[in-house]
DNA sequence: AGAGCGATTGAATCAGCTC
DNA sequence: CGAGCTGATTCAATCGCTC
């Protein structure tokens, strides 16, 4: 029993609320399986000395050998794996985590996400439409950062709104590269003096993207390095709840501002497409129960090369092959497979027209309206 | 006296040839500090589990070489570590080190990069105009690669020919992410049947823009994954030395043949500006880069009144006069400003084409992004 | 001749459910 | 846990053929 081995009941999720103190504990007292989504921004100084620095916060200590090189990097990392795995604790089976970072520190953690027992699902790259430039001449203008999304496990399912992301492009798969400006203007929350509130605010549609991709409405996201709290207000718009964990009290008091002014938007404005996957099966012998189709009844491909016929228990025949409408289809094309719906069509008034048309009706009669 | 400490004679250094047998057993036999640039495009440890279909049945043929596989990332990580440490001990203090890799590898080449003591300059993440989809809608379309940057050391001085950069950008500080296609069509290798040579061939603009950037005429480039020699080829055209392993004799006589046609670029053609230039939207340079036009090619005015000679990194020059290709048309004008994309022609099948026909080219590649 | 159409292909960690 | 079945899914570019 977890209560008995912990030594403690069980804790339950606080959600929709900033909490004080560093990641590593504060997720330490936070229930296992329990998020659906991490998504951090972790610092990625790799001085160590002390404290962690934001990178234009970071006096840059020239390292002058390789012990202090080795010894750096090595406690950046411990830092890495002990936030990764605590954060790995928390997430359901079946979760997500996005991790954004720049050269400096994403291939360490990159290295660790897959030790840990993640399974990188893709990287992304945001490509900075107005990136700062490299003043001194000296390299290339550093214009992306790279995100890791990569589920709890090899096995896990994380969410993904593929057809949801078709529409944000225009129709077309979205790509591994995201093209958008930083936060800049009044996206970009000051201070009492007009400086900045914090040195690595992101912005709102790369949040907006992240969550509409891997989330669905009323999921948990958790931000270990809450900072202003990007994540929590796009949560909030989009209707998930958020746990956000940041250790700076002047960071929590202006995200806990911020949050105050986030209104959600409306419940089917966060909606998105769905795609045939989420609907309700409908077997093809449905059909002919329905006498949508006849037993006896031909159907043709598309191209009219191949015809079989219907028989009464919803299966095809067609020269001494029988069996779904699948696999009547993959065995004439000689393909692996084949998706009956779409491969076989029906006459009406000379036309050929698909049975998925007679499918499509079948659901929209089971639609609640 | 190293002499004594290696207890042979200091071996010299082959150039502009393939040497045979596993990189890390090769680069032992090298002389330390002795090449310029090492240019690395390691198996990627792809971990493909079965066979995949494109939605019309057809079967995807996936890089299944032996060369790509490995136990573990124990495995893969010891291997990663002992090439990065050997071509370390080769190059020149001030030298400098490529990889390019995918999220399969590259987060676990990075840290080792950092680890090895390399110091890295940039990342840069080649996006590709034409990636393979997600067939099965199940992930973001996997349209980039990511190439690291490093200098020998954090003292290293690497050679950055910033203003060539800038020149083969239109103007502009070269960013971290390029855009270009994936190798295909001709510059495809194919071997007798007809089959690609070999399944990651990586395309010569990419070359192209990573030696004019970081090498300097004469200069020599280790390639310890030599392939069919894309990299020995544009290092052969610009004027740089190379040397090349690869362990498979099939690859290396591929890429003894293509190297034997290689013709280096004329003297004047390989120099690279030292001027500066700002203007409109797709670069000249990217039509040199990409192979549409040549370092060494004229260009001519309608009236065929005047020619120019394209250089490497995007400029014209002619009798003395180098700069864009605005610049040095209005030189030879006498005026005050000139629109090259109209004013110059290259020739095709004896007729003169404006070289905006080009670049409309490319517009039309870049459209849907 | 040139437009248009179909076939082919590229570094890919590429499904989910029931029995 | 494995076997077996259902059934969802692709973009840009090149090449070669037809009209």
């Amino acid at each position: 029993m977890k209560q008995a081995k912990t030594g403690a009941a069980a804790p339950s999720l606080p959600v929709d609320e900033i909490l004080s103190g560093d990641c590593i504990e504060v997720m330490r007292s936070l229930p296992e399986g329990s998020v659906d989504l991490v998504f951090a921004d972790p610092p990625y100084n790799l001085q160590l000395q002390g404290e962690l620095h934001r990178p234009d916060a970071s006096r840059v200590d020239a390292v002058t050998n390789d012990w202090d090189r080795f010894d750096s990097f090595a406690a950046y990392d411990a830092f890495t794996r002990a936030w990764l795995a605590e954060a790995r604790r928390v997430l359901k089976p079946d979760g997500a985590l996005w991790v954004i970072g720049s050269y400096h520190n994403i291939f360490r953690v990159g290295a660790a996400v897959q030790d840990l027992g993640y399974w990188i699902q893709n990287d992304v790259i945001w490509a900075k439409t107005n990136p700062m430039p490299n003043f001194r001449g000296t390299r290339l203008t550093n214009a992306h950062e790279t995100l890791i999304w990569a589920s709890r496990s090899q096995k896990g399912r994380p969410t993904f709104n593929y057809e949801a992301l078709k529409e944000l492009n225009e129709g077309t798969q979205m790509r591994s590269d995201w093209s958008m400006p930083i936060c800049t203007g009044h996206e970009r929350l000051k201070d009492a003096g007009g400086a900045k509130a914090h040195p690595t605010q992101k912005p709102e549609a790369l949040l907006h993207r992240v969550l509409v991709a891997t989330t669905n409405p009323g999921d948990v996201v958790l931000d270990p390095f809450f900072g202003t709290g990007t994540t929590g207000a796009v949560a909030r718009k989009l209707g998930r709840s958020f746990v956000g964990i940041e250790r700076e009290a002047e960071y929590r008091a202006v995200a806990e501002k911020r949050l105050a002014k986030v209104r959600p938007y409306e419940g089917a404005a966060i909606e998105v497409s769905r795609g045939k996957r989420a609907a309700p099966r409908v077997p093809f012998g449905t059909l002919v129960e329905r006498g949508m189709l006849s037993p006896g009844e031909e159907l043709v491909s598309l191209n009219g090369r191949h015809r079989a016929k219907i028989r009464a228990d919803g299966t095809l025949t067609v020269k001494g092959v029988a069996g779904s409408i699948h696999k009547v289809g993959a065995e004439l094309l000689g393909a692996p497979s084949c998706n009956g719906w779409t491969y076989w069509h029906f006459k009406r008034d000379g036309a050929k027209v698909p049975i998925d048309a007679l499918r499509e009706q079948i659901r929209a009669e089971m639609r609640p309206s």
